[in-house]
DNA sequence: GGCGGCACTTGATGTAGGTTAAGAAATTAA
DNA sequence: TTAATTTCTTAACCTACATCAAGTGCCGCC
């Protein structure tokens, strides 16, 4: 079933009947992204949260020298989107890109506001994932403020455990905010002292 | 009216009843807190979410070499918590302190969930105010991965012009993620050049 | 099967911001 | 008002990380 890894995300938080079931799913659009394509970029508007379903995605921003910040990886069954844009509507300031050959499921954000109305378990359900990734932000915040880009580095090995091996490693280094020439001195830094 | 502040800052996203306010309202409680002192330290549990009508608090972290990061100010107008410790019930990781006499409107965690069921427009309206948050804080992020503390500091006075003079400027420094001493440096080079 | 490009490494040098310290100015307390 | 604290400034020196540059290994592609 293409639906299972989704529904069962919802279950972590809400419980839905057969026939919501129905109808949420019936809102959803599959999609495959290529690696290397895009599902969002620089200046669009974000109309969709995406569901990844199989491969990896990055969210991304790009400041005024060029360098590239990763914002969040999306392995399979998490969720993405640019939320600054999904709310304001306004042009976005993220990439959203496929590191790897990928499916989602989109739901559109004319979808998710008739998910609200209709079934209110989809508020409570969102407002939880929201809440969640407020407290992640917050403390990558904190980290990125209060420790080591080495400290950094051990945190993230630590939360994403199978994105390590199979990421290019300029993207972690991205991700933990150094550039690719100081994350591999650093690496071998640390293999030394062990 | 005690309650007119925070009711008008529900009406930003929700319209409730003369009868739904007064369920509200009967769920809050006022409390005053003394310049310096604390409306919750770091290791204790979360209860409360806050809500400031007048003064002004900080929710900050402290390092393990002993420097204060602070996450947010809540000015009159504003709501407070540590979300992290607030969803998991487990000992939080920040302190949040009176800069000056402040009052505050407190809302059991208990309390707002049963705001959520009783009337789901709360559920609406916390979701509203998450996502908002979650925006904020990656902005922020984003900021101290790309921009220089110039730059980090002159977006402060923008988004905060009423914080800036009332505000000991160690606290800004602190805000934006450097040092005191160099906040002082910057700011005197900054002088400098116009 | 060779080659064009990308990811990674290594080295030399540069810089934003930190640390330490000590004095001046401003607030608070009494 | 004065004493005590806290905040702010200035200066010399230090460090984590960036930048630039050149070289190596590797994988996909005509």
């Amino acid at each position: 079933m293409p639906f299972d890894l989704i529904l069962n995300n919802l279950e972590k938080h809400i419980h839905l009947t057969r026939e919501e079931q129905e109808i949420f799913t019936a809102y959803l659009q599959p999609k495959k992204i290529k690696r290397k394509q895009f599902l969002l970029t620089y200046g669009e508007v974000c109309k969709y949260s995406a569901f990844v379903t199989a491969g990896c995605l990055r969210g991304y921003t790009v400041d005024k020298s060029g360098i590239e910040h990763v914002l969040n990886f999306a392995p399979a069954d998490w969720w993405i989107a640019d939320m600054y844009s999904l709310i304001s509507q306004k042009p976005g300031i993220q990439n959203i890109e496929a590191l790897e050959d990928t499916d989602v499921l989109l739901l559109s954000k004319a979808n998710q506001e008739k998910l609200y109305t209709q079934i209110p378990k989809f508020e409570h359900f969102f407002r939880i994932l929201t809440e969640n990734s407020l407290v992640a932000s917050q403390q990558r915040l904190i980290d990125s403020l209060s420790l080591t880009a080495e400290e950094r580095y051990n945190n993230f090995c630590k939360r994403y455990p199978t994105l390590i091996d199979h990421l290019p490693q300029k993207q972690i280094a991205s991700y933990i905010g150094v550039t690719p020439e100081f994350f591999s001195r650093m690496k071998g830094e640390m293999v030394r002292k062990r």
